[in-house]
DNA sequence: GGTAAGATCAGC
DNA sequence: CTGATCTTACCT
């Protein structure tokens, strides 16, 4: 796993579990997007967190892959990344989406119990809250069977692609990747700050 | 030490 | 379409 967009293909499909036992929650994720880094690296990247160097909040991108990176949102939601691209390069791809698998009536009580199945992890910040993801895991090693939140790679059918979500930075790069005909996938919004349609990026 | 912007979501 | 709610970065 090296390059974001190739991660981020390479993601869709994949189990995510979440769980101080044996996996409280399981998920399939069926959405995801690339994000790159500073200008002068390899992937550069206006919309990315670290897109401007390493700061106390995205320090995790800059290291090994396979950790995760968490932010918070609007100081609301928490928002989940898996770290990508060899150390000292940053990239990340952004959980977006998932299908839970095993522990739905536990995601459901985490989200609500008015809240339809397919939407119980749609959105990255409603994937954190279904998983109960939160700023604790910041940095987990998503490999190591002893982490609360672990990730298991899987072989990706059909992919389809698009432009980002609410991103107002090189909003019509297609580095955004579902897993298709998956009625868990968001829906499109382009963020209202970003430039008229071709002139960003 | 102040301020503005934000990879979101739910409710009207 | 709007408001909630707060962290961080980037000024001065």
């Amino acid at each position: 796993m090296v390059d974001p967009l190739t991660a981020a293909r390479r993601l869709l499909g994949a189990q995510l579990e979440a769980g101080e036992a044996a996996g409280e929650v399981s998920a399939t994720i069926v959405e995801v997007e690339a994000y790159g880094g500073p200008h002068d690296g390899p992937w550069p990247d206006p919309a990315s967190h670290s897109f401007r160097g390493p700061n106390g909040r995205n320090v995790v991108m800059f290291g090994p892959a396979g950790r995760l990176y968490t932010y918070r949102s609007h100081g609301i939601h928490v928002c989940a990344n898996v770290v990508c691209g060899p150390v000292g390069t940053a990239a990340a791809v952004l959980l977006r989406a998932a299908a839970i698998e095993e522990g739905v009536g536990l995601a459901r009580a985490r989200r609500g119990a008015a809240v339809r199945g397919r939407a119980l992890a749609r959105g990255p910040g409603n994937l954190c809250s279904a998983l109960a993801i939160t700023m604790d895991d910041y940095g987990t090693d998503l490999f190591d069977p002893s982490s609360r939140v672990r990730l298991r790679l899987g072989a990706a059918p059909a992919v389809a692609d698009g432009p980002r979500v609410g991103v107002s930075q090189a909003a019509d790069r297609a580095w955004r990747f579902w897993l298709a005909d998956r009625p868990e996938v968001s829906a499109y919004r382009r963020s209202p700050r970003a430039p008229a349609h071709g002139t960003s990026d």
